[in-house]
DNA sequence: GGTACACAGTTGGTATATCAGATATAGTGT
DNA sequence: ACACTATATCTGATATACCAACTGTGTACC
């Protein structure tokens, strides 16, 4: 599993950082299109046009409709009947809202994963702490910070053992690394941000739950504020 | 609003509990079969064959696979490629999940309904905790009973005025009242849960956000005791 | 300048065809 | 005679194509 997560990211293709066994045509487009939103490809407000992401993707308009379909119960694109599907807008009224969400489940999730961790992840969650430790982060481009970033979050969520909090955390992780691109070039500490990773993943992989609750508190609620300085 | 929940409920049809402005056909199959799945119309682990589902609903197969899709991703249904779609199976574990994430949200859901209540849905939560006070809970049956359940939840989370806290919330309701109606004949005291529901609604009617947040915690929390104790 | 009608674009729904997998049955070999 | 393998059929999933309904916009006419 770290293996195939530092691959993926490694690669910095469009990945999946889900466990997806198999990947039908609707799967595989879901990543797709998810990918492009969060990465900002695709940005707030614009058209998304599905015959042209058809084309784009080289599937039908069916698995495109799908994906389309999960992405907007993932709140990351509206659909106004016959007007045509949106990439959702962003406010601070969001940002608010996604982080009093997080600030409740990523502090359960990293309790959790440490209560469970010292028996079961503990390799893996070191082995992703010292690799983010050593990494330059000058030199390595914004998508593949981000998708470090992911790699570290979902790792956790993975770790806390319920797959439930892993579904809620993992949506709402998704919709704060866009509003996290949206901002990123004006963001002064981004490496900072990176580097509460490497503490957190320690604490976790150490079973201090106390530690890590609180410090994964801290790095949602420090996002917010950081989000919200430069707005 | 307050005339439109009742009416829903009173009626005890298939209803939308959502504020679903128009709806597709798919959105009225994913309604419809959503409430067969919650309370116990289709079992867990059942099979779930869309055609029947379509004439049974009178519509076509794909507004019936499309609502299917939806639900799976509620975890409501699991579909096995080339095998079929089933109702969820539901386990002991699954409950532990959902209740720990239920304590962290309910309790945030009805802190920040209390915050905005007096302000807003102030008169609608007092009509509403005043009706349930002079339910008669003897003389009604389960599925209306659940009814009544579903509404005072969704009313709190609407008022918290968290859409996305609002979506999740009603995620997890969902699964956590298809565990209630599976063991509603053997569980004693499903009166003084549903009484529970008066306090809460006052408390955050009154604007008091400490004391709803005590007892949404309460709420979800001995809503999982009682559970395990008829286990 | 305003209103009405028409056209185009988009969504939503359905039907059909193709593809893949699993299971059952039959045949062959030991 | 029994077991194993291969093939065929059935079921279910997926993709594409087609159709209908509706909305919004633009143009023309009053």
């Amino acid at each position: 599993m770290a293996a195939n997560l530092y691959d993926l990211v490694v690669s910095a293709e469009p990945l999946d950082l889900d466990s997806s066994a198999v990947a039908s045509l609707a799967d595989k487009a879901y990543v797709a299109i998810r990918d492009r939103l969060i990465m900002l490809d695709i940005r707030p407000g614009d058209p998304i046009d599905d015959d042209e992401l058809a084309g784009d993707l080289d599937v039908g308009r069916t698995p495109v409709r799908e994906a389309l379909k999960r992405l907007e119960g993932d709140r990351l694109v509206v659909s106004y009947p016959r007007r045509g599907t949106f990439a959702t807008g962003m406010d601070i009224s969001d940002l608010a809202h996604i982080s009093d969400i997080r600030a409740q489940l990523e502090p359960l999730a990293a309790r959790r994963a440490a209560e469970r961790a010292v028996r079961t992840a503990h390799a893996e969650l070191e082995d992703l702490a010292s690799r983010i430790q050593h990494l330059d982060v000058s030199q390595i481009d914004r998508t593949e910070l981000m998708r470090w970033d992911l790699a570290v979050h979902r790792a956790i969520y993975r770790a806390a053992g319920n797959p439930h909090l892993e579904d809620v955390l993992i949506r709402y992780d998704n919709l704060a690394t866009r509003i996290f691109c949206l901002f990123l070039d004006r963001l002064p500490t981004v490496d900072e941000h990176v580097g509460e990773h490497v503490e957190l993943l320690r604490a976790i992989a150490a079973g201090d739950a106390d530690r890590a609750d609180d410090l994964a508190r801290e790095h949602v609620l420090g996002f917010e504020q950081a989000i919200r300085a430069v707005i």
